[in-house]
DNA sequence: CGGGACTGTTCCACATCGTGGAACGCGACA
DNA sequence: TGTCGCGTTCCACGATGTGGAACAGTCCCG
C-alpha cells in the first residue's frame, strides 16, 4: 500500500474528529501520537480549512472544506450506489437492460445503466439527456409532477423524434394521468424506431420524482403494454424495485 | 501560517478533483507539481479512501471518506446550529447553563452548551459522552424507545457514579414510563454530586429522540422536580423549547 | 504494422521536511 | 499560592518526501 505518512496521519486525526470536537490531548491519545505532532497536524489542517477551532474554545472540529469537496459529489452518488444492485437484478430478470436517470429541467438524464445479458441489445444510455416526453422515465417524472409544472412542459413545442412521437398535448395529459393510477409508464418507438421501454418512478421524501428506473430493450421482443406474453410482469418488476429503492433511500436518508 | 507541505499538496490535489474526475497528468499541470509528486499524493489519498480510480480508468475522484467524514458532520452541524439560539433563550430564562446532546450508543453524547450567566456554575460538558441512567438526557432518550431497546440498555451492568446513582432497573423502568408521561426527565446529584438537571427529547420524523436539550445547575440551587419554587416552570421551559427545535428540523428537512 | 506521442507508474539518490521530547505559558482548582 | 493539565512552541536530528529519469502501456497516424 502506498503511503504518505503525514496524509495518513492527518486523516487519522480528522476521522478522530469524525465523532464530534476534540481537544490536543485527546486526539493525541485517539490516534497514539505525541501532542505537538498532533498540534502541527491540526494547525496544517486548519490552514486548509478541513477543521477549525471552536468559538471561543480550544477544542477542534471538521470544517467546511471537508463538507465542500464531499457536497459536489453526494447525491447522484449515493443514488447511484443504492439503485445499481437492483438493475443488476432487473437486468437478469428481464433479459434486457436496465437503466437509472433524473430529472434534470424538462429532461431525463441518464445517469447508470446494466446492460442486458442478451447479445442483441440496446446501447449504452449513460450521459445522455433526452426530453421528458419521448421516454418512459420522463412520462413517470411527470407523472409525480403538480399540474402546473405538467402544462409548463406541455406549454413548449415538443420535439418530434419519430412518426411515432406523441406530441399531442391532450394525448400526453392522458398518459400521464394513467401513468400516476399505473404507477409506470411505456414508451415504444418513440424516442427511437426499434425501441420501447417502460419505467417507474423512485419517489423523494415529499413523494416527488427524485429519479426513475426503466428497463429497455429491441421492440421486436421487447413485451408492450398490453401484451399476454407478459408486459405486465415486467411492468410490475420495474414498480417493485423503483419500490426497493424508495425504501432504501428512506432508511438511510 | 503554519504548514505541512504534504497535507498543503494533498489538499490541492482533492480541490483540483472537486470539479470532476481528472488524471495525473491534467492534476500535475493544475497544481503545478511534477507527475510523481502528484502521482504519489493521489496514492496516498486512494489508500484513504479520499479519493478513487474510476472503475475500468485511470480518471481519479473524490472517494467515499471524505463524504464519510463530511456527512458524520453534517447532521450533528445542523441540529447544533438550530438548537443554539434555544439554548441561548434558556439559559437566560433560566440562570442556568442550557446544553444539547445526541444519543451515541447508549450514551448520550454532549455537542454543545450555552453557559450558566450565573458566575457559580456547572463547567461546560460539551465532548462528554455519559451512560443514558445517569443523566436526565439518557433518561428522555430512552423514553422516546421502543421497549426492546430499553430492556437492551437495562440488561447491561449499570455503573454507579455516585451514592445517589439509579442502577436498579425495576426503578429505572418506572423513570422512563413517568419520562414518557411528562415529556421530561429530572436527575440529581446521580451523575455527580451536586449536579441536577432536567431534559426533554427532541423529537425525528418517526417519533424517535434525535437528541435532547437539558438545563443543569448547582443542586443547591437548582429547582428541584416537585419544588414549588419553580422546579415545573423550568421543566415547562425546556419541553418547549424542545418542541420549537422539532418544529424547526421538520421546516428545515 | 510500426513508430511516435502521451499517459500513468515506478525507481532511487538526495536533502528537505516532519518528528517528538522538552519546555513554556495559561487557566482552573484546591 | 502551588499544582495540575491543557495547548503551544522550539529545534536538533534523521526519516521521509521529493522529483528527474526511465519504463510500460495505449492510442493514433502514416
Amino acid at each position: 500500500m502506498s503511503r504518505v505518512q503525514s496524509i495518513e496521519r492527518a486523516f487519522a486525526v480528522l476521522s478522530a474528529l469524525g465523532d464530534g470536537p476534540l481537544g490536543v490531548t485527546v486526539v493525541a491519545e485517539r490516534v497514539r501520537l505525541p501532542k505537538s505532532t498532533v498540534a502541527r497536524l491540526l494547525a496544517a489542517l486548519v490552514a486548509e480549512g478541513a477543521v477549525e477551532q471552536l468559538p471561543g474554545g480550544t477544542d477542534y472540529r471538521i470544517g467546511e472544506r471537508l463538507v465542500g469537496l464531499a457536497a459536489g459529489v453526494q447525491p447522484t452518488r449515493s443514488l447511484v450506489a443504492i439503485t445499481r444492485p437492483q438493475l443488476v437484478d432487473l437486468a437478469l430478470l428481464t433479459g434486457e437492460a436496465a437503466g437509472l436517470s433524473i430529472p434534470d429541467g424538462f429532461t431525463v438524464h441518464y445517469v447508470d445503466q446494466e446492460d442486458s445479458p442478451n447479445p442483441v441489445a440496446v446501447r449504452d444510455w449513460t450521459g445522455v439527456r433526452l426530453p421528458f416526453h419521448v421516454t418512459s422515465a420522463g412520462l413517470v417524472i411527470l407523472a409525480h409532477c403538480r399540474n402546473a409544472e405538467v402544462e409548463r412542459f406541455l406549454a413548449q413545442p415538443l420535439e418530434r423524434f419519430t412518426a411515432l412521437t406523441v406530441t399531442d398535448p391532450a394525448v400526453l395529459r392522458e398518459r400521464i394521468r394513467r401513468a400516476r393510477v399505473d404507477g409506470f409508464a411505456w414508451t415504444r418507438d418513440e424516442f427511437a424506431e426499434g425501441i420501447s421501454s417502460v419505467a417507474a418512478a423512485i419517489a423523494g421524501p415529499d413523494g416527488e420524482a427524485i429519479g426513475a428506473i426503466h428497463v429497455h430493450g429491441p421492440s421486436y421482443r421487447f413485451p408492450a403494454a398490453d401484451d399476454p406474453g407478459g408486459g405486465q410482469a415486467v411492468a410490475d418488476a420495474v414498480v417493485a424495485a423503483a419500490a426497493r429503492i424508495t425504501a432504501s433511500l428512506r432508511r438511510a436518508g
